[in-house]
RNA sequence: GGAGGGGUGGCAGAGCGGUCAAAUGCAACGGACUGUAAAUCCGUCGACUUUAGUCUACGAUGGUUCGAAUCCAUCCCCCUCCA
């Protein structure tokens, strides 16, 4: 098989495991920071490294826009262009035919783009998306898919999925073999239990190296992403990889694992990092507030990351007033620092058998909110 | 000494008889952010009560007017240019 995966613990639905890439190693439970464009933002590779991080993302809509994937290939592919040696998997496009639905045009054949930098157009297909991320060299390639917006009728989830499905196929077919190197089928349906087995079973048909679970965290909430995931990752084959895809926020994850997920990624951390927010065991803070004005403690006591090792939450709430680059690149490096300590401990409390303490006491501080006398 | 311009909410700055508790930006305060069109976006921002409303407000005082941030008079202060 092109991509080796071993479970090496399971308690309940949960899963301990390892994924093997050209690249390297990847440990499930895995969180991977997203670098849309070939960066994680306001991140060195090498920060992103040290937080733990052992996989990133790229995009290939954003790549083919800038700087196209003729360049990178050139440039010797994604991981030495970026510096990153570590393994890489790319979105396919299929977000943005939801996220940029004002730009972009939906046929049977493919999706064309309206580029949001020029206005240049680009036509999309599953054959041109797995091209763009065999040249990039990516580790693990999506499929072409359509992520389904929410919320969607029956039949518009059903219309969207069977595309989906059609377009996965030919994802498959165009896709190369390689040693190291996999293609992941995603899952679509809504939050229709019929539609999301029939979407398993087309992706198990086809056969895939790992499985997505596409189209969560689109607005639905929580609950609702939990009742999906209550059966979804179930309908996946259980010996290979579950990805829930642009997931989420810290108790999503822990949601998931608990419901059978393996590997997830989300642009929260870094966002969040640019736009003030800062995670804690204790739920997440605003550093903006005016109570960290006079705060001498770090963000979180127990985090090992430059940020709370160096820094008190005056301090970045300072920074952060004055707009200041080095607030977004802390609070960027504390937030990715938080997530991957996260997938640690999940990882660790598999290991020892521990996960259903873990559980709890998450959830347990969770709820305590962030301690506010100094 | 001569000529001119101006004083508006924390700051900058519109408004130049009613529709002005006063545009807009910044600051302040709070919220959102989930396969990144995001160092972004949204809300609040005189006081008290808030559905509606009441009061105090555009340098100061007095006046004109049904009605004044807007017009007039006097005073105080600031700025520019020329001597």
């Amino acid at each position: 098989m092109a991509l080796k995966y071993e479970i090496i613990k399971k308690h309940n639905k949960s899963r301990l495991g390892k994924l093997h890439t050209k690249h390297g190693i990847i440990n499930t439970p895995a969180f991977m920071p997203v670098g849309t464009c070939g960066t994680v933002k306001a991140m060195l590779p090498e920060s992103v490294a040290s937080t733990g991080a052992e996989i990133l993302l790229g995009n290939t809509y954003h790549l083919m826009l800038r700087p196209g994937a003729e360049l990178v290939a050139k440039m010797g592919g994604l991981h030495k262009f970026m510096n990153w040696p570590k393994p890489i998997l790319t979105d396919s496009g299929g977000f943005q035919v939801m996220s940029l639905k004002g730009l972009r045009k939906l046929t049977e054949e493919g999706v064309t783009f309206k580029s949001h930098v020029d206005g240049k157009q680009f036509f999309l297909t599953p054959e041109e998306s797995i091209g763009i991320q065999h040249k990039l060299d990516s580790n693990i390639t999506m499929c072409l898919d359509e992520c389904t917006p929410f919320p969607a009728t029956f039949d518009e989830a059903k219309k969207s999925m069977q595309r989906s499905m059609r377009w996965a196929e030919r994802s498959k077919n165009a896709f190369q073999n390689r040693d190291g190197y996999g293609i992941f089928g995603i899952q679509q349906g809504s939050i229709f239990k019929d539609l999301r087995q029939e979407s398993a079973d087309a992706l198990k048909k086809i056969g895939f190296d790992g499985y997505a679970i596409g189209g969560l965290a689109v607005g639905e909430g929580q609950e609702k992403m939990f009742e999906v995931l209550d059966y979804a990752p179930e309908m996946l084959p259980e010996d290979k990889p579950r990805y829930l895809m642009g997931v989420g926020k810290p108790d999503d994850i822990v949601g998931a694992v608990s419901r059978g997920v393996d590997m997830f990624d989300c642009v929260m951390p870094t966002r969040s990092g640019r736009t003030a927010q800062a995670f804690t065991d204790y739920g997440p803070i605003n550093i903006r507030n005016a109570r960290h004005r006079e705060d001498p403690r770090p963000v979180e006591a127990e985090c090992d990351c430059p940020l709370c090792r160096n820094y008190t939450r005056a301090y970045i709430h300072h920074l952060q007033k004055c707009n200041e680059i080095l607030a977004v690149m802390l609070l960027s490096w504390h937030n990715i620092r938080y997530y991957e300590r996260l997938m640690q401990k999940i990882r660790k409390s598999l290991e020892e058998e521990t996960f259903d303490e873990f559980v709890k006491d998450f959830y347990a501080k969770q709820q305590m909110g962030d301690i506010e006398e100094i």
